[in-house]
DNA sequence: TTGTAGGCGTTATCAA
DNA sequence: TTGATAACGCCTACAA
């Protein structure tokens, strides 16, 4: 059916090592013999078949991504952005993205982790959305599989990663919001347990505390990342005898169900109350009001992480193990009120 | 480093070819021999290697699906769910799922398709947003190699598929807008080359034919299916000397541009202009007004389409060759004004 | 009921 | 500069 090396070695009637090498760019193979192997090759629409090359290799030239997601119907916009930066620039690499979907800390995401290291299918792994101490970390390193991650765990294992300032972010965010002489600020996160979640915290924290305004744990909420969750954690707040005149959200999509909430409750969001988010995702640009939030160049950081991770499968040595990035703050009408600042 | 077939031989004392059919559940195997080998391979966290299963068998388990899009950077939450369905499904067929992305009609598109065909990288693909006539289904046809879609082309090729009547919903839709006693009806929507444009277009025009209004190709455009092109069509539309007094989209998320614009310009959504769209996307029905739309069930439709790929990859017949659906009409405000008929 | 052996398509080692 | 040949890990006639 589809043409092997053997038919290829066949039709310029060399042995099948020789054309192997020609393909491979050796440099022990007579120029003239190259040409006529590659010119063939593209003629007879030769392609190496993959499974048979990585049998031989022990490489499969396919990174892992497993989205740490519940229920992938509702996805976040921000994966959408991430995974089209992986998978774009896989394919610079002449890699595939392998790509799954798994409930964080239930037993199917080890099973399936545990799946594509033993039975080889990938040669590496991105991870995300990492918690304070990470399983995933711990089981690759000792597995000796190569990974990368966006944000950083405590464990005790040296791995490439990007990390993004959130803690800083927000802590501007929240001096911002503070600026604007709203003092009652409430916080929307998830588990404590994720990075991403503990560091906005930490930075929500900061802010109040060089304030000097005392923490008010009835304004504290953690949930999930979802926009219904905050639409809910929302009509909560909003429903307290001394409700909030801020709500910071550790990611857009919650953003979007408070700002919905609001609606409900017939407030004004960017008078009555500020909100704002975290990711900058398209729909923050253009919901009513616009989200005052953090932006990351996910696209780009995701291009940033394969790069790492091939290196890192190739045994490059890598420039940059860690790539610390600062999060922009876009100011928008949700905290600055009827004036747009920004779009 | 990872246990083969090998060791769990040599640690059951055994040929490696009674280990591999007492784990294929083949009959001629002693059963404490069977049980004795599960149990150790289980111990052992043993898993069969792909490459070389793959090798052997000739299959990869795996399905292709190549998203179609120029930017992927802001997809369209209708891939997500379609996205998500896929990956279930395949997941609970035991196969994988590999993605890719490549601009409809570009070279890289064509290549991508005929790389994953001829190195045997998957075992079928899944084809959305088809075109009248399509390549991709000539091509695959040719190639023999098994392969289903959402919407079906006008190819002379039988293939089994899921269809949705968006011809006859959108024809639904734009009679309940006549109803309402609006004439002036824009339509945006994408090439014509497109199925799903076309039906819908054709929905559009039956609808008007029907109630014997003229057709106004100052009304009609073709454009991309992204937000920022439903914005740019409403703004030229708006500014017509007689602009529309409503609005039917192909999809949601250009309509959502229009919602855009239409703000943009100080128009009421619901009274001064009736918008509608086609898909249902979560963020429909939390838009501002929420939007009117037609419902299809994205992610079952993704499930069914894996489940009638994987038996057509394994020679099974197929109960239903073509599974026609009928999308479901969603009415919201931005048609029905300020009366919220459904959520 | 179990084992031997050949081969899937590549790449890599060695010899010619 | 080229060519035999042996793996990679698995499956499956066929033989025992």
């Amino acid at each position: 059916m589809a043409v092997t090396i053997k038919d290829l070695a066949k039709a310029v009637n060399l042995s099948i090592t020789t054309v192997s090498r020609a393909l491979d760019g050796y440099d022990d193979v007579a120029e003239s013999t190259r040409e006529r192997v590659i010119h063939t090759a593209h003629e007879m629409g030769y392609i190496p078949n993959r499974a048979a090359r990585q049998l031989r290799r022990q490489r499969t030239d396919t990174i892992g991504y497993i989205l740490p997601s519940k229920s992938p119907r509702f996805a976040d916009p921000f994966f959408s952005d991430f995974i089209a930066g992986l998978g774009d620039a896989a394919g610079d690499h002449n890699f595939d993205l392998l790509i799954s979907t798994a409930s964080p800390g239930e037993k199917g995401e080890s099973e399936l982790y545990r799946r594509w290291v033993n039975s080889r299918k990938v040669d590496g792994f991105i991870l995300n959305r990492l918690r304070i101490v990470d399983w995933r970390v711990q089981f690759l390193a000792e597995s000796r599989v190569p990974f990368v991650s966006l944000e950083k765990s405590q464990d005790p294992v040296n791995y490439p990663c990007v990390t993004v300032n959130s803690r800083k972010g927000f802590r501007t965010l929240v001096r911002h919001i503070l600026d604007l002489g709203h003092q009652r600020i409430a916080f929307i996160g998830a588990s404590l347990d994720l990075v991403i979640s503990n560091d906005r915290f930490a930075g929500y924290l900061d802010a109040l505390g060089e304030a000097d305004i005392p923490i008010d744990q009835s304004l504290i909420i953690q949930t999930d990342l979802f926009r219904q969750s905050g639409f809910e954690a929302a009509k909560n707040l909003l429903s307290l005898s001394q409700p909030p005149n801020a709500i910071v959200c550790a990611n857009d999509l919650v953003a979007m169900g408070v700002l919905e909430a609001a609606k409900d409750l017939g407030l004004r969001v960017g008078t009555d109350l500020l909100v704002a988010g975290f990711d900058n995702i398209e729909e923050s640009a253009h919901s009513q009001p616009p989200l005052t939030t953090l932006s990351q160049p996910v696209y780009e950081i995701a291009r940033k992480l394969v790069d790492m991770l091939i290196d890192l499968i190739n045994g490059n040595p890598i420039e940059d193990p860690c790539v610390p990035l600062e999060p922009e703050l876009v100011l928008r009408s949700s905290t600055t009120g009827m004036v747009r600042v920004s779009n």
